[in-house]
DNA sequence: AGCACA
């Protein structure tokens, strides 16, 4: 082809072209716009609008050269200008001699949208959260994701390009809301549209769900036992099992600390660390074990179930990102229990003393889960062959934690719990000394 | 009011 730049920029006289160049054109100039206004003189094959810096000039090709040549005649000698929405266009033969359209799928309305999640922890935003943002405008249909060099990105599919466009034009730029992501930071959305219409999901995955067909395989890397997620049938829930719980505490009309959540948390093994912090107006707290499979069983047991009597501090757990909190200062509000004798910031006594913490009675409904069901004084005792529990039974009923080995002397709990459930486990010691971490 | 896009 030959080059263009071997010619000035532009002259006041052009070489004919079947291609025009026109400016000074009202802002926002529609193609279809273009296409009205060169249709007398012959076939448009093609245009281009909003180019410029100012966005108001534009390109018209016609399909045959004389089409042109009759167009920029006619307007040479007519006494009426060539007009959009009462504007007068100025028109040339352009420089070029084709529209090249780098238009690319990305401007082409479709019914599926690609969008890229920017932010730090991007790539920890699930399937699920990305279907309830996006269910707002209308059904998905299905929804896959994908690590490309433009960071994590999804295809949302909808039933049609007006439900896509609602929702890119709503979300394009804008920052999943914050209650939706507990522990993530912000995460925008950059949207454009797909090329694809009809998405190709094999499998319900972490990665990829067809809402369309609840029936659709579950993928084997998503099946539960495999230590990554689990999906339920519905297709919906999914849960990255982990060592760290994080706990939201509903209904609390009574002040729960750092030893109580201690204190109800090591029932199920030995707790690491926890992290108490303010969210959405409530408190949520991180739980550490050493372990997941602890975690499973402490989640599993006490989801959903209160703190104390008569529905007050009821728990809500799910898995947290995090394995492995960063404690920096022990105080009220955080604790690593790993480390022996820590220097504990703020040590203040615990306001309530253990006549004013309403005993823990049992949870409003009874543990389901045989295994670790304190159903009776016997159950609560620890058992000889309850891999972490070796304190004797006198000791660790009125101190069940004092004689474990992740909990140094000195951390007790100034409030143990009258009446707290100790459930019998069977949870194999982990080698909580080597565990250690910063 | 004067030539895009990679």
């Amino acid at each position: 082809m030959a080059s263009v730049s071997s010619q000035p920029q532009f002259r006041y006289t052009q070489p004919p072209s079947k291609v025009l160049h026109l400016r000074n054109l009202p802002w926002e100039c529609t193609e279809e716009e273009l296409i009205e206004l060169g249709k007398p003189f012959g076939k448009v094959v093609n245009t281009k609008c909003n180019v410029g810096a100012n966005r108001n000039q534009a390109f018209i090709e016609f399909a045959d050269l004389n089409q042109a040549i009759a167009m920029i005649s006619y307007y040479a000698s007519s006494s009426e200008p060539a007009q959009v929405r009462g504007k007068t266009v100025y028109l040339q033969y352009s420089n070029r001699q084709e529209i090249v359209n780098n238009k690319t799928a990305a401007d082409v309305p479709g019914n599926v949208l690609l969008v890229t999640i920017e932010g730090s922890d991007a790539r920890l935003v699930s399937i699920d959260v990305l279907h309830l943002v996006f269910s707002a405008f209308g059904f998905v249909h299905k929804i896959t994701t994908f690590e490309k060099t433009a960071g994590f990105q999804a295809l949302v599919q909808f039933s049609d390009a007006e439900t896509a466009t609602s929702a890119k034009d709503a979300l394009d730029g804008r920052s999943i809301p914050r209650y939706l992501l507990p522990e993530l930071g912000p995460c925008t959305l950059r949207i454009t549209y797909s090329g694809h219409s009809d998405l190709s999901v094999k499998f319900q995955s972490h990665r990829s769900r067809d809402y369309t067909n609840p029936y659709l395989p579950v993928a084997p890397s998503a099946v539960e036992g495999n230590g990554q997620a689990m999906i339920g049938l519905d297709g919906k829930r999914l849960e990255t099992e982990s060592n760290v719980l994080l706990a939201s505490i509903e209904n609390m009309q009574y002040a729960v600390t750092l030893d109580v959540l201690h204190m109800v948390f090591s029932a199920f093994g030995p707790v690491q660390k926890i992290a108490m912090f303010d969210k959405n107006g409530g408190l949520q707290a991180l739980i550490q074990y050493p372990d997941t499979q602890t975690a499973v069983v402490a989640k599993e047991a006490l989801e959903g179930h209160c703190i104390y009597d008569g529905g007050f501090c009821k728990l809500h757990l799910s898995y947290s990102r995090h394995t492995d909190l960063s404690i920096k200062v022990n105080n009220d509000r955080s604790r690593d229990y790993t480390i022996p004798n820590p220097p504990v910031v703020n040590a203040q006594p615990s306001i309530l003393g253990p006549q004013s913490v309403p005993m823990m009675g049992p949870p409003a409904q009874p543990y389901n889960g045989s295994q670790y069901a304190p159903m009776s004084e016997q159950a609560m005792m620890p058992q000889s062959q309850a891999g972490w529990g070796t304190a004797p039974p006198a000791v660790a009923q009125s101190m069940p934690m004092q004689n474990n080995v992740y909990m140094p002397p000195g951390t007790m709990p100034p409030q143990m719990a009258p009446g707290m459930q100790f459930p019998n486990h069977s949870t194999p010691q982990p080698t909580y000394g080597s565990d250690r971490t910063q």
